[in-house]
DNA sequence: TAGATTGTTAATCGATTAACAATC
DNA sequence: TAGATTGTTAATCGATTAACAATC
C-alpha cells in the first residue's frame, strides 16, 4: 500500500477500478476513454495514474487488468478490515446490502442495537446490545465503525468508541464527531448534500 | 436567494443553521464558538457569514435568531422542491425518514418502484410502477429525482430523468450519469467512501 | 483604556487542468 | 513518417487560512 496519496486520488483509484472492472471484452483503455466513464479531465487520469506509478503504451493505451492489479496494490489494504455497525434500521440494512455486493477488503465482524429487543442477528452477523460496545469492540478487534443511528446518540457512542481505539468512522449522522487527530472521520451527511441540490436547482 | 455562493459554503451554510437551531437559551455565538461545533476555522465562518451580508457585534458576536433567517434568505428556495424517489428498498426507506426529520424545503411528491409487485403506496406517499416515470415526473412537476436503485439500471432511467426535464439529481448508485451541463447531480457513492476509510484507517 | 472580536484582504495550500516534449 | 497518446511539469483555479486594521 502506498501511503501519502492524495484523499481524492485514492477515491478515484476506487472509482477508476470499478468502472475498468465493469468492461467486457476490451485489454486496453486510453486515458480519455477513462475520463469519459468518469466524467473528469484526461490528464487527471494520466496524472492519478502517474502516482500509483503505472505506466501505459504510447499506442494501445493502459493494460486495463495489469492497472486493476496496480490500483489494489496501491488503495488496499493487506488484511481484511473488521467493521461494525451501530444501528441496524433501514439505513444499516442497505449498508449490508452495499457491503456485500462487492467489496472484500471490509468485512462486518459485529453490529449493535440500541433498543432493548431481544435480537441476537442481523442477517448473517451477531447483533449486540449497545451496552456490550467497548467490550465486543475491543474483543473482535474492530478496525472501523460505521455509525447509521440517530443523532441524539450520536456523541456519547463516539466517546466510547474512541476509548475503544477505532481509528476509522463512517459517519451516517448529522453531528460532527470531536475525535482526536488521528482518529479519520468520513462524514457522509445527507441533509448538507439536501440543501446543496436544492439551492443548485433552479427553483421555477 | 442568493446566486453564486460557492457550493462548499452552501454546504457549510446549512450545517450552520442545524448547530444554531440546536443550541439553547443563548442569544448571541462567536466565530470561533461556531467553527468548534464544526470542526472547521474561525476565520472560515466569518468568511462565509460575509458572504450572506450577515454582519455581527464586535462583542456580542452574531445574533442567532437573525443568522438562522438570513441563511434561510440565502439558501433557501421560496418554494417547496418536488422530489421524487426511484427506489423504495431499505435505501429509500431510510432516505424517507432523513427527509421527515426537519428538512421543510423539500417534498416527497411520488415514489417508483422496479419490480412489478402491486404495491400502491410507500408509507403516505403514492407509488407508481417505473414505466410510469416519465409521465408522472410531468404531471406532479417534479424537481428533484433521488435514485436509490441497484446500479444496473441506472442508465436507462436516468435517460428518462432527462427527457422529463429534471434538473436535479441525488444519486446513490456508484455509476456516473451522464447528463447534460445544466443537471446538477449530487453523487453519494458509498463505496468510494468505504475504500478511502480503508485507505487511510492504517492497517495493523 | 486594554483586550477581544469582527470584517476583509492577502497568502497559502491543494486539487485540477493545460501544455508539450518524448515516444512509437 | 504523421499523428496520436503518454508522462510530467507548469499554470490555473478554487478553497482554506493567516493577518490585521477597524471597532467598541
Amino acid at each position: 500500500m502506498t501511503k501519502n496519496l492524495p484523499p481524492n486520488t485514492v477515491e478515484r483509484l476506487s472509482n477508476y477500478r470499478r468502472r475498468l472492472l465493469a468492461i467486457q471484452g476490451k485489454d486496453y483503455i486510453h486515458s480519455h476513454q477513462l475520463a469519459h466513464l468518469m466524467k473528469i479531465n484526461p490528464a487527471h487520469v494520466r496524472r492519478d495514474l502517474m502516482l500509483i506509478g503505472f505506466s501505459g503504451d504510447v499506442h494501445k493505451g493502459y493494460n486495463i487488468k495489469k492497472l486493476i492489479a496496480q490500483i489494489g496494490k496501491n488503495i488496499d489494504c493487506e488484511n481484511k478490515h473488521r467493521v461494525a455497525f451501530i444501528g441496524i434500521g433501514d439505513l444499516g440494512r442497505a449498508l449490508y446490502h452495499e457491503f456485500n455486493n462487492g467489496h472484500s477488503k471490509l468485512e462486518i465482524a459485529a453490529t449493535f442495537r440500541l433498543s432493548e429487543e431481544p435480537i441476537q442477528q442481523f442477517f448473517d452477523i451477531k447483533c449486540y446490545n449497545i451496552s456490550k460496545l467497548k467490550q465486543v469492540l475491543k474483543k473482535e478487534n474492530i478496525d472501523i465503525v460505521v455509525l447509521a443511528l440517530p443523532n441524539i446518540n450520536a456523541k456519547d457512542i463516539t466517546k466510547t468508541i474512541v476509548d475503544a481505539e477505532i481509528k476509522g468512522i463512517l459517519n451516517f449522522t448529522s453531528v460532527h464527531l470531536d475525535v482526536p487527530e488521528d482518529v479519520f472521520v468520513e462524514n457522509y451527511d445527507m441533509i448538507g448534500k439536501l440543501e446543496k441540490l436544492s439551492y443548485f436547482t433552479s427553483c421555477r
